[in-house]
RNA sequence: AGCGGGGUAGGGUAGCUUGGAGUGCCCGCCGGGCUCAUAACCCGGAGAUCGGUGGUUCAAAUCCACCCCCCGCUACCA
């Protein structure tokens, strides 16, 4: 069987989910549904990253150690996902001990083929902020939030050889042309020439909250490098080795296009130096501004998921983010725009065919009956479910998106016009009757990854949730009518 | 500034890699149909010099050059 490995990045558990962060985990959880139900072995891993100098200095200033603090945040993250129906195998924190000893292991490795070394970083130093800022990030060589001068200091720090491995990563892209996101391609191969090492640790009076170096215990890992190896660790890398030998590499990487560039180059430095296999592809998806404007606290429009999915459930934030966003591309969280798919494509077209087919299934039939098979509507099943197939094969998730499931979509408004076309209500034809009823039952299994409570609610009805992969050819699915007499899959008013 | 992404009917998008009649989708608008259905559904129509100019070609939204407009990125804060 064929596997199928998804992440998300780990976030920053600083404060609670996010739209965006909300944006990746749905995205990435459809693709989990997806592969699953086509018979793929599917692993889905999300979590949040624990370490660093912001959460110990939030936690402080809350009253709590930081430990105390993430683990509070840890189960807002949870809940948020239990919300919306996440499926994922693993919620991975970095304070898991099988991380840590994964990052242990990873820089023992990395150390041992001699790619770290002891240096000084060299960096300005804000005094109120607590922390360092490059040459560009200050403000007439101020610090650009308190406008203080600020301290040229050096610290000890160890660096990773990162710049020692750009040409095999030049060399790597291009025989792995689907690897990097296609939109940012050239900008991560433009910027590779002036790639520099990367300091990876801090000094624990400076920062105690990391993991310790295994090779110099005054000092602890230094924020990406121990978030990227998140991955590793939540495969089971040390504690699991068969689920890692059977998993790794990750098939698809999804992550907003802030971190790209330590998906992209770091990252796959480090698995090279380690001498691992590097994942497939590196899916990344734009930002969001809310009706044309940047999110922010003082505008006041600040979007919180959990409560967009409480008022309308997960299934219209997922379709928005689906097919009103272009994948790829930054896009806007309109709430007209929202409102009205909702209505129009959710409760009018999905939702009202849904119902239509029930009630009328009810009025014509007593139970069901053997069937000729509508080939128009067999055939487009049958394509639908190829093209899936295929353009998950080839890890193609944009055109699964933009082809497989608005096709799937489609295949809806297909069944409301073979409604209105056959006038099934007049010429009460059992034949007919029983195509649609076939059609609604496989279209449920087809939805499952795009519209997940619409998919069982349907399904519900006949004999609950089956996977794509398991359905008969058209015409052998449906055994029984629905258990209830009508459906309402969204409600008009919410 | 350098680099990158985008500019397709009133709005939002797909198509561009591998050129072939402006082809598709959602909303809005106009006209018709239907009454099984959550005043939902279906059909038809109007509406685009595919940002501009020039080039390559029998043929360009699609390839090349230049220009204009919008938006990002330029890394050790995540």
């Amino acid at each position: 069987m064929q596997k199928f490995y998804v992440t998300t990045p780990i976030y920053y558990p600083n404060a609670r989910p996010h739209l965006g962060s909300a944006y990746t985990t749905l995205i990435a959880d459809s693709f989990a549904r997806l592969y699953r139900s086509l018979g793929y072995e599917v692993f889905f891993l999300t979590g949040v990253d624990e370490h660093g100098e912001k959460i110990e200095r939030t936690a402080r200033a809350k009253g709590f150690s930081p430990k105390e603090f993430v683990d509070k945040m840890a189960v807002e993250f949870k809940k948020a996902w239990k919300k919306m129906d996440i499926t994922y195998d693993r919620f991975i924190r970095t304070t898991d001990e099988d991380h840590e000893e994964t990052v242990k292991d990873i820089l023992a490795k990395i150390y041992n083929k001699d790619d770290i070394y002891r240096g000084k970083y060299e960096g300005y130093y804000c005094v109120a902020c607590e922390r360092y800022y490059t040459e560009k990030d200050l403000v007439d060589g101020k610090c650009p939030y308190h406008l203080k001068p600020v301290e040229k200091r050096k610290i000890d720090s160890y660096f990773f050889k990162l710049s020692k491995y750009k040409d095999r990563l030049i060399e790597f892209y291009n025989s792995n042309p689907s690897f990097l996101p296609p939109n940012y391609k050239r900008e991560i191969l433009d910027r590779l020439s002036e790639l520099k090492d990367l300091s990876i640790s801090r000094p624990k009076e400076q920062l105690s909250w990391g993991i310790e170096l295994p090779f110099d215990e005054k000092h602890v890992t230094y924020v990406w490098f121990d978030a990227l190896l998140n991955y590793l660790s939540g495969i089971g890398y040390i504690s699991n080795k068969s689920l890692y030998q059977q998993f790794w590499p990750p098939d698809i990487e999804i992550m907003g296009k802030d971190i790209i560039w330590f998906h992209c180059v770091i990252w796959p430095a480090i698995l090279m130096s380690a001498g691992l296999e590097l994942p497939k592809r590196q899916v990344a998806h734009g930002f969001l501004t809310v009706d044309g404007r940047k999110m922010s606290k003082s505008l006041g429009n600040v979007v919180d998921p959990v409560e967009v999915v409480e008022r309308w459930g997960h299934d219209a934030l997922r379709y928005y983010l689906l097919f009103k966003v272009p994948f790829g591309s930054d896009g806007d969280f309109s709430w007209k725009i929202f409102e009205e798919m909702y209505s129009k494509e959710l409760v009018g077209n999905i939702g009202n065919l849904a119902n239509r087919i029930v009630v009328l299934s009810h009025k014509l039939l007593n139970d069901v009956v053997e069937f000729e098979v509508d080939e128009r509507l067999s055939r487009e099943v049958n394509t639908i479910i190829d093209n899936l197939n295929i353009l998950s094969k080839n890890l193609d998730v944009e055109r699964i998106i933009s082809e497989g499931y608005s096709r799937v979509i489609s295949f809806a408004g297909m069944l409301n016009a073979y409604l209105n076309e056959k006038e099934v209500w007049k010429t009460k034809d059992k034949n007919d009757m029983m195509n649609l009823l076939e059609s609604l039952y496989i279209l449920s299994v087809l939805l499952e990854p795009i519209l997940p409570q619409a998919s069982e609610k349907i399904s519900s009805l006949f004999d609950g949730r089956k996977r794509i992969s398991e359905l008969k050819p058209f015409g052998k699915n449906v055994s029984k009518l629905p258990s209830e007499k009508r459906v309402i899959l969204y409600k008009k008013e919410v």
